[in-house]
DNA sequence: GCTTCTGGATTGACTCGTCAGTCAACTGAG
DNA sequence: CTCAGTTGACTGACGAGTCAATCCAGAAGC
């Protein structure tokens, strides 16, 4: 098995520096933080980072990458229920995004401080990755479009902007404690982000007068 | 007069730094720069910088709390023009930053990248000023709750999170190519983000039926 | 079974470049 | 003459990445 090492029972150290350098980063920001910083949380030689990884930037790498994915096939499933509505597979997209969050907080928090949030420096190298999530969601706002479900006036690319700007922001405000987060909040959030983006803020008499 | 150096007439060194970093720091990354490319950019020798600032940070958070206090007042200023409606508030808000964004792209960059965008880092120390906006926007939001114009079970924080966020990424999008931006886009822009989040983004016969 | 060998895993002290910040000297307007 | 304004060479800390040495599990040979 490649993941026993020498001593204990298949202890894969690459995913023990991967999960160290996922508390790490999250504490105290990838910039801010050395790589025997993780070699420490991992309990591991600093010298075996570099054993498995050829730079401080390749565990992030393949920290986003990992986790950019499982998002996108997630997207891509989602659209594929033919029997949703728009509204539904948004709903389903914004929850599994706040799932994520929520199992996994540190790992998201990572992601979206230090990548997603950070397209400056170095995300600017995982661009093309973070579109494809938008293009996704467009492409579910562009069919609501074409079957009227969806205003038309409103293109695909910039509503997909701002559903996706509005779930980024509340997974921010709860990795900064502006929101409060309980599962329930969790929970009602997945609804009323939905809510605000497709039925809008303002209340249905007003909406339906306009 | 304290902007008088002992060459040109009144060329206050301060703003010429300030302006230099403006330009270095959109362009190479708060991080990824030095202070010797400020002094550069500002035709200015290194020791100069720190004549003026105490830090490399420091010449950061100036352009900052400069200019979001600007943004703050201009907020408050719209709120607090009684004849407006919510919708027309927020209108007022969205076209305030995103003009700013369209007349001074270097700095509102510097800004949403370096400071708002990485609250992890380096905004951290900026939170509390970055929620007074966030409450503000509440407060207006609010206001359109008690009055029967917005959804009473969409609460105002959640709201404004989703307005700010929608807008935050317009920029980011903006910033790094992802949306056209000619002066017709910015314009439709404005109208558009209150739109899709006001309004929602499901057609009125829709949302009417809701 | 026992010894030797091999190579990947593991260690951590060290190198080396980078920069933020310092400081002593200089300049010229008033 | 004086001093705020200005200069840029220098220092000191820091941290990413290197590397030679060590360790050990299992293979190969006896």
């Amino acid at each position: 098995m490649a993941a026993s090492g020498r001593h204990g029972a298949g202890v894969d150290k690459q995913r023990v520096i991967l999960d160290a350098a996922i508390r790490v980063f999250a504490r105290q920001g990838f910039h801010s933080c050395r790589v025997s910083d993780v070699a420490d949380e991992a309990g591991v030689a600093y010298g075996l980072v570099y054993h498995y990884f050829s730079s401080k930037e390749e565990i992030l790498n393949t920290l986003f990458t990992e986790r950019w994915q499982l998002m996108l096939d997630a997207i891509v499933e989602i659209d594929s229920r033919d029997q949703l509505t728009a509204r539904d597979k948004l709903g389903q997209v914004a929850g599994f995004i706040i799932d994520s969050y929520r199992h996994e907080p540190d790992l998201m928090k990572v992601i979206i401080v230090e990548v997603t949030r950070a397209a400056n420096t170095f995300g600017r190298h995982h661009l093309p990755k973070i579109r494809e999530a938008y293009n996704l969601i467009a492409g579910i706002v562009e069919q609501a479009r074409t079957d009227g479900t969806f205003k038309s006036d409103i293109s695909a690319e910039f509503a997909a902007m701002c559903f996706y700007g509005a779930i980024e922001q509340l997974l921010t405000a709860w990795i900064f404690d502006v929101l409060p987060k309980s599962d329930e909040d969790y929970e009602r959030a997945k609804g009323l982000v939905v809510e605000a983006i497709c039925g809008g803020l303002e209340s249905d008499a007003v909406g339906a007068a306009a």
